[in-house]
RNA sequence: GCGACGGUCGUCCAGUUUGGUCUAGGACAUCAGAUUGCCAAUCUGGUAACCCGGGUUCAAAUCCCGGCCGUCGCACCA
């Protein structure tokens, strides 16, 4: 049983996963929500093994970077530019337009992203376009920047919260490059907070004002893209390529040779960005990567890819892979008039390096994981189950005294304060059993362990797991390492 | 941002048409007690809401205006 938006959101609200920032206040702004205790025990675990199948695994250097950054860098990086739509707004009622594809949609005109005001007000004059809604005027043409403005010290200063976190990096690329003895290509991985004030966010995590990104760019030698000895751990991988009509699945050694994707460096890290979602809980089986097509690709990236799941409101794009070129650091070098070229030891060249990324957005990866999770068990009274790895799961596992008499409850709180330190461990005394189980599998916690009389004989429990309800009994002391064999920990 | 519709306990809903026993009701969830003792059991009791601001009126959850938020459509989406 799938399932669908409005039941996810249900549990994330009733449950503690996620909900609206400053809701207590009428005038709480739309695009804002925050991670509950429940929520945020899963986000760190999906960071901790985002760290570990893609940081550690491929040697990656892990930064953390300031939010406010200095207007230069959105200047070189083209968002002071680019990051704005001329925008017409209708005298009479109010309707407003994207002025550069409006005037295209009915006049035919040309109208380059960069033309200033003056020529698309002198554009509407023209060709006498008028509101299609009320015939009515149009007033002045308008730029509306998506990054949020602040000021810096009593002058206030222009500054920017970052609209992405990649800035970030490609600013601190030198410094870490040096200091960290890089080679080429390196990666250069960071987890943080961008703002972007979106016209209209909407569903929740889907659209937010202020998100969190695990970003990771790949600087390379251009020159190089197909030496990648480390592509062999991953040319079996199965790759699902999306052209724009149907999804082929292909291995990524065979994606190289049919000329799906453009060369090893790429496909290598498609391939591992694929196996971390398979181990986060993803349904691969519905996921894609989308080629994108000339005009859907954002203003710095040559080849892009979108990877996206298939979800109860279509398909959502979690992750943006995106081979930048040198548009970055080229834009960062004139601008700061540093030079950011590096030597490449393998040929002893100087080189400005190339960057691909993988541009992670975490607040809609787990509302995907949420929702491919969530089972509706129909063969047990529509139990609630969230079937979340065991590494994810907010709580691993419960402990339940059966009855609290006869010292059960104090046995059970003492396995509890044994465990606790180690796990995500949960005491629950209050109500029935089969209460307690459900109210367990609701968020997803894989394991439940029971205090009986039997325990008070010879120091056994038993173990219940969630998603078959079969139960097992082992020794106490045997817990401990149960547990972390079942996280996968080695 | 525009348009349509909507906003009542944690959740879902009743009440708004026709202002007045609404001191706002129910179900689920939750808390306490009793009973039971391995899969949402039963009983008793409790906590808990009219989105915000203004207006009309003797009287507003109910009517009017503004704001905020939500759903859908358009537009936008790095």
């Amino acid at each position: 049983m799938v399932a669908n938006y409005d039941e996810v959101m249900k549990l994330a609200l009733e449950r503690g996963f996620y909900f609206p920032s400053c809701e207590i206040y009428s005038d709480a702004p739309a695009g804002f929500w925050e991670y509950g205790p429940r929520g945020v025990n899963m986000k760190n675990k999906f960071i901790e093994l985002w760290r570990r199948e893609l940081v550690r695994r491929d040697d990656m250097l892990e930064i953390d970077g300031c939010q406010i950054m200095s207007k230069s860098v959105f200047v070189a990086s083209g968002h002071i530019g680019n990051f704005t739509d001329p925008v017409i707004k209708c005298r009479k009622c109010g309707s407003s337009f994207r002025a550069d594809r409006y005037i295209t949609e009915k006049t035919g005109e040309n109208v380059l992203e960069r033309m200033a005001e003056e020529e698309i007000k002198a554009l509407i004059k023209k060709h006498n376009l008028r509101c299609p809604n009320c015939n009515g005027e149009f007033g002045e043409v308008s730029k509306f920047n998506m990054m949020f403005p602040v000021g810096i010290g009593p002058a206030a200063e222009e500054a920017y919260l970052r609209p992405e976190t990649c800035q970030t990096i490609f600013v601190d690329f030198a410094r870490v490059f040096k200091t960290m003895r890089g080679r080429l290509p390196m990666g250069i991985a960071q987890v943080g907070k961008s703002f972007r004030n979106e016209i209209a966010p909407r569903q929740s995590l889907l659209r937010l004002r202020e998100f969190y990104q695990a970003e990771i760019e790949i600087f390379c030698n251009p020159d190089r893209l197909n030496e990648m000895p480390k592509f062999e751990e991953v040319k079996n991988t199965v790759l699902r390529l999306f052209d724009g009509s149907s999804i082929i699945e292909v291995t990524a050694e065979e994606a190289i040779s049919k000329g799906l994707t453009p060369n090893k460096l790429i496909t290598y890290y498609l391939a591992l960005l694929i196996e971390f979602y398979d181990k986060i809980g993803i349904d691969v089986k519905r996921s894609r990567f989308r080629n994108l097509s000339v005009d859907e690709k954002a203003f710095y990236a040559s080849v892009a890819f979108d990877f996206e799941v298939e979800t109860s409101i279509g398909w959502l794009e979690l992750v943006a892979c995106n081979y930048r070129s040198d548009y970055d650091l080229k834009g960062h070098a004139s601008t700061s008039k540093q030079n950011l070229e590096v030597l490449d030891s393998a040929t002893q060249s100087k080189v400005l390096p190339h960057v691909f990324e993988l541009s992670m957005g975490i607040d809609r990866s787990i509302y995907a994981i949420l929702e491919h999770c969530y089972y509706k068990d129909e063969q047990h009274d529509d139990r609630v189950v969230l079937r979340l790895k065991p590494y994810l799961a907010p709580i691993l596992v419960g402990i339940l005294p059966l009855m609290t008499k006869d010292g059960l409850d104090q046995k059970a709180r003492r396995i509890n304060s044994e465990l606790k330190y180690d796990f995500d461990t949960f005491y629950d005394e209050s109500g029935s059993i089969g209460r307690r189980y459900r109210r367990l599998e609701e968020i997803g916690t894989p394991f439940a362990v029971t205090v009986d009389n039997t325990t008070m004989q010879d120091d056994t429990v038993t173990v219940r797991h969630r998603d078959t309800m079969q139960q097992e009994r082992i020794n106490i002391s045997d817990l401990h390492q149960y547990l972390h064999k079942a996280l996968g920990r080695r």
